[in-house]
RNA sequence: GGCAGUGUAGCUCAGUGGUAGAGCAGAGGACUCAUAAGCCUUUGGUCGGCGGUUCAAAUCCGCCCUCUGCCA
């Protein structure tokens, strides 16, 4: 079977990260683990766009080479990947030599056949912002603003690729493939863009405007610019035209490709990865069956506005995973959104998910399971021959968990699998009520209840345990510890029955799994 | 301005013709193994507005209002 081949969204390297970089690789890398555990084999790609002309710039602010800043800030993002636990298989980083290498020979190839054409054109040109101006950027009166500062009309030459002559094949291409786009709603977004008259994509600017990016083989005298430098990437680590290009140790692209899920934000889905993206790969000869499907998310809105620098409302990941652990974070990121949608971040609800269902809910199970087994029995688990129409009920909710639990995560509804998984905490919880195990520790007579009461316990731990790992792999990894079972290498969920844990078995020591908080303002 | 959505309990949302639902928040109670956690019970809604179809409308139709997305 051909592995799952799993992209992100390059990050921009101009400015660090906030909640939204975060959670969109949370994501992948939560689907990334999933897919492991659910039996594929797994390569997740992402990565640092680091060309552009703002980067050029700030770099030139900073009194850095550009590479140097970019250096810098993606640093920033290794970081943070590597303390939210974000395992990616690829790094891919625009200004690798072996993507370089990519971008022109594609470029070259589209050039050699026709695609590509170099055509002038005139407008008024901002020489303080050092970009062209459209139409919208005229006031009510028909002039430009004073913040253009001075604006010449001037004439330019660029490359232009041959989108428009695509545009048919990718409306039928949509119409005829209702997954490409997840949630299926916004491909009629992408169908609406289409509408009108099509225009050819610019993909080029004069080396004296923009130095900072690959230059073009075929003209020297341009740069490329933007989508078939970022997106490329997508391809380029994958190993595509690996062998034209001498490029050594990447994947093998005639089995990785396509990719099942670019997972991307809603800001560019239109025009950049539902129109050029696709234009691109058929342009270049893939299949209608070589198409990549995107997976699209919505974003973290605070207090119901968007998280911008000029508002202050910037929320910092790193801070979070320091306050509620990156597990915490890991939870409430996937636990309080639903895939697609926009959600509302608030200090409120983190703080509530962590101290109410993590704290109390999930890890206080744990602890008071193992204590109780600790208390009565030294943590000798003795499943024993006693059964009740209680723990069948109980161990019901745990067997029909895990099919519910696979078809939620499948269909990248993360919070749903999360719901599912939490029906064993919720009904282990109220087991503990219904059965009193401290009651039955008192007379001696109900010994073999007892035993059996603890062992379900346990058990159904084991199972959330297995379940919850790819959202919150640390913590779960401590609580298996905790009960003193391991999960085996390659472990999956179809192997999950129940009689994880067997007769004389011994717990460990209960600690607190997420230890409650105590901040003002969880009051 | 065009196209597409949306409006149901304090909050997030489910519910496509037949007596208004879930989770969380709020209130009350019993218990005590546990991270003062957990469990049980429970208060909240003329389902955006007006009109229409129907024995019957949150659900179908029309108009209006609201907010949102994409495009221009």
């Amino acid at each position: 079977m051909k592995p799952y081949y799993i992209t992100t969204a390059i990050d921009y390297t101009n400015a660090p990260p906030h909640i939204g970089h975060a959670y969109e690789k949370v994501l992948a890398d939560v689907m990334a683990r999933f897919q492991r555990q659910n039996g594929r084999e797994v390569y997740f790609l992402t990565g640092v766009d680091q060309h552009g002309q703002k980067v050029q710039k700030s770099a030139e602010k900073a009194g850095l080479s550009p590479q140097d800043f970019v250096d810098g800030i993606t640093q920033h993002f290794t970081a943070l990947w590597d303390k939210l636990n974000v395992r990616y298989d690829g790094w891919a980083a625009t200004t690798d030599p072996v993507h370089k290498r990519v971008v022109q020979a594609m470029l070259q190839k589209l050039h050699d056949e026709g695609q590509l054409y170099k055509q002038g054109y005139t407008g008024f040109y901002s020489l303080r912002q050092e970009q062209f101006l459209t139409d919208k950027e005229r006031g009510p009166d028909g002039k430009f603003g004073e913040e253009w500062g001075e604006v010449q009309e001037l004439e330019e030459e660029n490359w232009y690729f041959r989108l428009s002559e695509h545009v048919e094949w990718l409306k039928g291409y949509i119409k005829s493939h209702p997954d490409f786009i997840f949630p299926a709603h916004r491909a009629n977004d992408v169908l609406n863009a289409l509408e009108g008259t099509p225009q050819d994509l610019c993909i080029s600017r004069p080396i004296e405007r923009l130095s900072w990016g690959i230059p073009l083989p075929f003209d020297e005298r341009f740069v490329n610019y933007v989508w078939f430098d970022a997106l490329t990437n997508y391809i380029s680590f994958a190993g595509y035209m690996a062998d034209e290009c001498g490029n050594q140790g990447l994947p093998d692209f005639s089995t990785l490709w396509p990719s099942e899920a670019h997972v991307i934000g809603k800001d560019i889905l239109v025009p950049a990865h539902a129109v050029y993206w696709p234009i691109m790969l058929h342009a270049l000869g893939f299949s209608d069956e070589q198409i990549p499907r995107l997976i699209v998310h919505g974003w973290w809105n605070v207090k119901g506005s968007k998280m911008s620098k000029s508002l202050g409302n910037v929320i910092d990941p790193n801070v979070l995973a320091g306050t509620f652990t990156p597990d915490g974070l890991r939870y409430y990121l996937m636990r309080d959104i639903s895939t697609g949608y926009d959600s509302d971040f608030s200090d409120e609800r983190i703080i509530m998910s962590y101290n109410k269902e993590l704290a109390g809910g999930l890890g206080n199970l744990l602890n008071r399971s193992i204590n109780m087994a600790q208390k009565y029995r030294n943590g000798v688990l003795s499943p024993g021959s006693y059964d009740d129409a209680e723990n069948a009920a109980l161990r019901q909710v745990v067997e029909q968990a895990t099919p519910e639990y696979v078809k939620q995560m499948e269909g990248w509804v993360m919070d749903d699998g999360i719901a599912a998984a939490w029906k064993i905490v919720s009904a282990a919880n109220a087991y503990v009520d219904s059965t009193k195990p401290f009651s039955l520790a008192k007379d001696p007579a109900n010994a073999a209840r007892l035993d059996s009461v603890l062992y379900h316990l346990a058990e159904a731990w084991v199972h959330v345990s297995v379940l919850l790992n790819p959202i919150m792999p640390d913590a779960m990894a401590a609580a298996r510890a905790q009960i003193g079972w391991q999960m085996p290498e390659g472990f999956q969920f179809s192997d999950l029955k129940w009689g994880m844990l067997k007769e004389g078995h011994q717990l460990g020591t209960p600690v607190p799994l997420f230890p409650r908080l105590e901040t003002p303002a969880a009051e």
